[in-house]
DNA sequence: TTATTTTTTTAGACTTGCCTAAAATTATAA
DNA sequence: TTATAATTTTAGGCAAGTCTAAAAAAATAA
């Protein structure tokens, strides 16, 4: 059906898009590490195929048929990601780049199985949602700790930052997924959130509180 | 590492290296549905990457390196079908296609794990030997029923036909992997064989007696 | 052994996806 | 509002992998 380089694209398309309704053309280039030229040439076709919207100068959008099929290989990607490490009990830092690969095995049936076999998880390693097999995805409203008010409690749910040095210290500090933690205090002098989690205090950057996302 | 396509060559090289020394380009092409023209071209370039032997018109041989590179795919492969029927319950017909894709998964680490979390399996879905990670894998001394005497029993254990269609069918007849069976009689007129199974008595044709191999 | 057929290679071309450099357009600043 | 800067597109080109048609080599037949 697409190519491997139109999924990736659309994929890209896709999460830019959740934070912008027009996603630019340099955009795109950094999101896949490609230049801006290769974007208007893939662009293109994309839209000649009714994936994407796209009038020169002015930016691209997923058409319906585009953010189902974009949809379509985030569930994949999110599918191998929580089998990687439920199953094949990889950490949560590991699996990325193998489902990097994996998004693009076209099998529907395979997922759907896939699915099954894990007992149709909801969110994948990293919190983020994964949508049904009809493209049915629930937006999450999760908060960055970063602003948050002072002694409210929450669950990390999610992340802002999928490297792999940042998961890896989140592991460190034991700040997973499903952890409780209250924000006792924001420093007012350099943004450092001070939290209580296990009963035990603990300090973060304001880089790194942006970056945890809790359901309150 | 090496790409799809080139992965692709690989494997076909390595299976028709069982059955004749040195593959000619056209036997290539015929198993990779592609032209001769394209396998000359190709067979070049994994010969510029030691992964051939290859002189004009002298067809081509697996150097070394190249035969470990095919059995990881070839591992890569077996295992996947492996899991498709073992844990997402696919019938052993259903694989194959699916299978091709996911050979190309390159992590050497998720192959490791999937081996492990099936509980390093010897044999893929068809009865085929699956390679270890170093690359030994067990020639298996199997033989069709149509060359076995009668009143030989032996114990079903591969197919030399890959196909659906002879997959189903076997299926159907309950001719699978592991199933005991006797050779009575092979008549004359046309290699018809009268099997024992199950304490019931069939009649399979020459063509299929000559794809069912067992193990005495 | 020479002629014919088959196989394989070469030549030239096409598509996909990418690149650099230059031109066009849009955005920002003076 | 005009000049400058940033963004985006166009133009031209390259590598991978494929194809068709023609040439070369090898195998087979007369
Ligand atoms: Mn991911
Ligand atoms: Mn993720
Ligand atoms: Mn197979
Ligand atoms: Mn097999």
């Amino acid at each position: 059906m697409n190519t491997l380089a139109e999924e990736n694209y659309l994929k890209a398309i896709y999460k830019l898009s959740l934070t912008a309704r027009n996603v630019s053309t340099n955009q795109i280039a950094a999101e896949l590490a490609t230049k801006a030229s290769s974007v208007t040439d893939m662009v293109r076709k994309l839209a000649d195929k009714a994936l994407v919207n796209y009038a020169r100068y002015q930016g691209v959008s997923l058409t319906k048929t585009g953010e189902k099929v974009a949809l379509n290989i985030v569930r994949r990607h999110r599918l191998w990601e929580h089998f990687l490490v439920e199953k094949l009990h990889f950490k949560w830092h590991e699996v990325h780049e193998m489902a990097e690969e994996m998004e693009h095995i076209s099998s529907t049936e395979l997922i759907n199985r896939l699915d099954a076999f894990m007992g149709y998880p909801t969110r994948d390693p990293h919190g983020d949602p994964i949508p049904d097999c009809d493209g049915n995805i629930k937006a999450s409203a999760l908060k960055p700790i970063s602003i948050v008010k002072a002694n409210t409690s929450g669950v990390i749910s999610g992340v802002g930052d999928h490297t792999t040095s940042f998961l890896q210290y989140l592991e460190q500090q034991k700040l997973t997924i499903g952890k409780r933690v209250t924000i006792k205090e924001i420093i007012g002098y350099d943004n450092t959130v001070i939290l209580e989690m296990d009963n035990k205090q603990l300090q973060i950057s304001r880089e790194v509180a942006n970056n945890i996302l809790i359901a309150i």
